[in-house]
DNA sequence: GCCAACGTTGGC
DNA sequence: GCCAACGTTGGC
């Protein structure tokens, strides 16, 4: 059981979307970095939990809880020449980009980037390090429990 | 294998 | 729109 913190852009896939899906799930298409994919393919399991953060928008911060609900498979995008995702070097005998499903636990009242960063039970969490542009960081316990206890 | 050039992310 | 930081590409 480990913790994670997925970023989405909520124009594409915002947490009201997560929530309006079938049966709650959405596939976590468009990764298409390697460090992600690996986080996805062999570190994630069924039932870990998910920060569901919005970025790329006039507010950035966590929107809401999700849970991983199933074993990494290839992303159905990256075959499809019309998706923006498409990678031509992959193939389906060696899929290149991998991925998992997520599915809506709740909306919270949205955790502002700002207000992570000001909490000094939160300096160390992956998201918030100098660079960082990840958009799938792990999470530890600790920070999880705070921000789901305390923040949320 | 090096590394310069280029592309992307994402907050501001 | 800017730009820092980082990842990827490709010539050599």
């Amino acid at each position: 059981m480990r913790y994670w913190l997925m970023k989405s852009e909520p124009d594409e896939a915002s947490i009201d979307h997560l929530a309006a899906a079938p049966k709650r799930t959405l596939p976590w298409t468009g990764v298409r970095n390697y460090q992600a994919r690996n986080f996805m393919r062999d570190m994630m399991g069924i039932g870990d939990g998910v920060l569901f953060y919005h970025s790329s928008c006039p507010e950035p911060g966590i929107a809401g809880i999700a849970e991983v609900v199933s074993g990494p498979y290839p992303d159905p995008t990256q075959f499809d020449p019309k998706s923006p995702y498409y990678d031509a070097k992959s193939t389906r005998e060696t899929p290149r980009w991998m991925l998992v499903d997520v599915r809506f636990v709740k909306k919270t009242p949205l955790v502002p980037l700002a207000r992570l960063r000001a909490h000094p039970e939160l300096a160390q969490m992956r998201v918030l390090a100098k660079g960082n542009r990840l958009s799938i960081t792990p999470v530890t316990e600790d920070e999880w429990r705070f921000i789901t206890k305390q923040l949320t």
